[in-house]
DNA sequence: ACACGTTTCTACCAATTGGTAGAGAAACCT
DNA sequence: AGGTTTCTCTACCAATTGGTAGAAACGTGT
């Protein structure tokens, strides 16, 4: 029986390889997403995936830079869209954050896992996001020395506020040991709560 | 070549391969890290590892009794020596979690990983955590009635507090993103920001 | 019709995974 | 001493891992 090709776009496979393989990544970790199951998922064999990308490492790469590059995007979208005052803007970024986090849990989930991921791969990641921090960081300063936010470390400031969010929209799992359930309500609870207790934090 | 034992106390080869899972499982992910890997940590063979845990999810069930465990102590312990105001007894808590954090990373990563656990595998932590996570709601509802802590929902700021902690500490390399540097000058600088970071977001 | 580059495939491979079977020490008990 | 239980080992195994080699299908230009 010959094989029946589904006619795809040009480079259509890459991109849905690369897409698949973010969301699995992200999910479930690195380690525990092998080719296969990234290749079976799209819907293609193994050595097609090897074909676009010679090897995982390169995919994780690739997969990396995609990720950190959505993120930025949605960070700047959020910055640019909002009101001057710095607690407003910073409910925007936060809001936005979260948004994507409940959107694509695997865009937080990998950068949450910067920290297991083989000492120099993470680099794409961090380079891509540094500039987004810097930014951010003497943003605060200046906000600060206004007096229109809490004095504090600005760059311990921003690594809170990053702890915070990631770590709240990336752990649904963990919130349900306080009885928190994954629907409507309780999303948008959350999110509220969210601001609010960021906003406390950093209200002068 | 006879193989020379080295004379152990009993059961002691357990509670060492424990303690090395916990360690390795914490800080590389379960998937990462195989039963080879532990056995050869430990000095012993594989098989000896089956032995003492009849398989890898045995194994990994029993660390997480043990992580919860520990964390539970380690919380309750700052509870009952803090003075009896609200956020001085909160900060004790963020102290010692983060301290806990800090010296063994095996057990907020072990934590953080919940949410990619086989599903029901994360049962034997939650359930540890259950009746602490209770009572600080509870606690927390408590204090808010009295005027002492910021208005909001108990059981989210339980989990952002946790989702703060947690987050930060687990990081260290996503804070190198920021200029962050793991030594001593720069831990306490983190927990001194984290604190008054803590302290801010729930202060009435 | 043919050649040629692109894309996807089948067929393998060595290494590693969690796990089984059973032998051989060591300690403990009459 | 001999027997039994406790503990650790060597020797395997099937399944899965990332990756290689190379053939077949496809589109395109001639």
């Amino acid at each position: 029986m010959a094989a029946t090709r589904v006619v795809t776009r040009r480079g259509e496979t890459r991109s849905r390889i690369l897409s698949t393989a973010t969301e699995l990544f992200g999910t479930r970790g690195l380690d525990a997403v092998s080719l296969d199951l990234i290749a079976s998922e799209v819907g293609v064999a193994k050595q097609t995936v090897l074909y676009w990308f010679p090897s995982k490492d390169d995919l994780v790469q690739e997969v990396l830079s995609a990720v950190a590059a959505e993120l930025a995007v949605v960070v700047e979208a959020a910055i640019r869209a909002a009101s001057p005052d710095p607690l407003d803007r910073l409910e925007a970024v936060v809001k936005a954050v979260f948004s994507a986090g409940v959107r694509k849990p695997e865009l937080l989930g990998l950068v949450r896992e910067i920290s297991r991921l083989p000492v120099g791969s993470a680099e794409r990641l961090t380079e891509h996001l540094r500039p987004l921090v810097g930014r951010a960081v003497a943003w605060m300063r200046l906000e600060m020395d206004a007096g229109r936010l809490r004095r504090g470390d600005p760059t311990m400031i921003v690594a809170l506020v990053y702890a915070t969010v990631t770590g709240i929209a990336t752990e649904p799992e963990a919130l349900r040991v306080v009885g928190w359930t994954a629907d409507v309500v309780g999303l948008r609870r959350l999110r509220s709560q969210l601001i609010d207790f960021v906003r406390a934090a950093l209200a002068p």
